[in-house]
DNA sequence: TAGACGTAGA
DNA sequence: TCTACGTCTA
């Protein structure tokens, strides 16, 4: 067999295409997508120091309200103030840190994203891999829950997209 | 390839040997040992409508007191009642229900359960099929925070262990 | 809907 | 120690 490294990295990772589909966030990990279990933004250091956002993870779980604009054009909520439970649990402004920090740092920057969506189609979950994006917005909106969240802007970063296949990849 | 049927099933489940070891919760549920991704206990139906175990994880977290007494004895702690957090949340009485529940038919019914050890060498986690057992005892005892708990006490029900390697494999 | 012995990183 | 867009069954 052959070894692969699976190690934190920017940009595309080696075998997988776009629209590859995974059955569970455990693979995203052993295959190198997305090294975060359960984190939606994955991030990685570079040689700088500085905090950089190496895939994220779209779901409209918990009140993630995420929305591709096109097929080209992701809108991406930041993470932190959405509680889990919802026992009397309180809805937080969001912080520009951690993952949301690292976002805001590869838009300064102008490094890639890879972005995986979930899709949920009766009732099987898939994780399927939409591909490279820039960072090129991030706005400050409240939500209906009253509680300041980011919105980050992502714009598809590849020129060679299988347009037909793109249409069989359900949207959020 | 083969296909192979990893329902839930009582009792050995084929091409399993005991000191496999396996290095995490996800890989448990694919191969079959153990369905609960989280949950200690996993349960099944049998065609009587009893809720039994199939298996049991037993580890050391969350202040579950598991100890092996010998090679062949195992003493395991029921669920609930420990929370997760230290944040003020309280020590409760568990209930025979859920998985305590079925451990308490499996003993009844002398239903044979998998055990599964896990163990922590150098900061690697591995699971560790111990073989099958049977409940012959369950307790209730007072634990230091001063809620009630079980104690299932497991005995071995196979002959063929092989008796070298199960000193290698770590107690809890 | 909530509970259950999860997992990795900061 | 804590957070983080988990996953399954009852």
């Amino acid at each position: 067999g052959r070894w692969v490294n699976t190690s934190r990295r920017l940009g595309k990772v080696p075998g997988v295409e776009i629209n590859d589909e995974f059955k569970s966030r455990a693979e995203l990990v052993v295959v190198g997508l997305h090294h975060a279990f359960i984190n939606g933004i994955d991030t990685m250091y570079d040689e700088d120091g500085n905090l950089l956002a190496t895939s994220i993870v779209a779901t409209g779980d918990r009140d993630y309200g995420n929305y591709m604009e096109s097929e080209d054009y992701l809108v991406y909520s930041g993470q932190g103030g959405n509680p889990k439970v919802s026992n009397g649990a309180v809805f937080e402004d969001q912080k520009l840190q951690g993952g949301n920090y690292a976002l805001w740092n590869s838009m300064e920057e102008k490094k890639q994203v890879r972005v995986i969506r979930k899709k949920v189609v009766l009732g099987e979950v898939r994780y399927v891999y939409d591909g490279l994006y820039l960072v090129h917005k991030c706005e400050e909106v409240k939500s209906v829950h009253g509680n300041i969240v980011f919105q980050f802007h992502l714009m598809r970063d590849e020129d060679d997209v299988p347009r037909k296949l793109m249409h069989e990849a359900a949207f959020l």
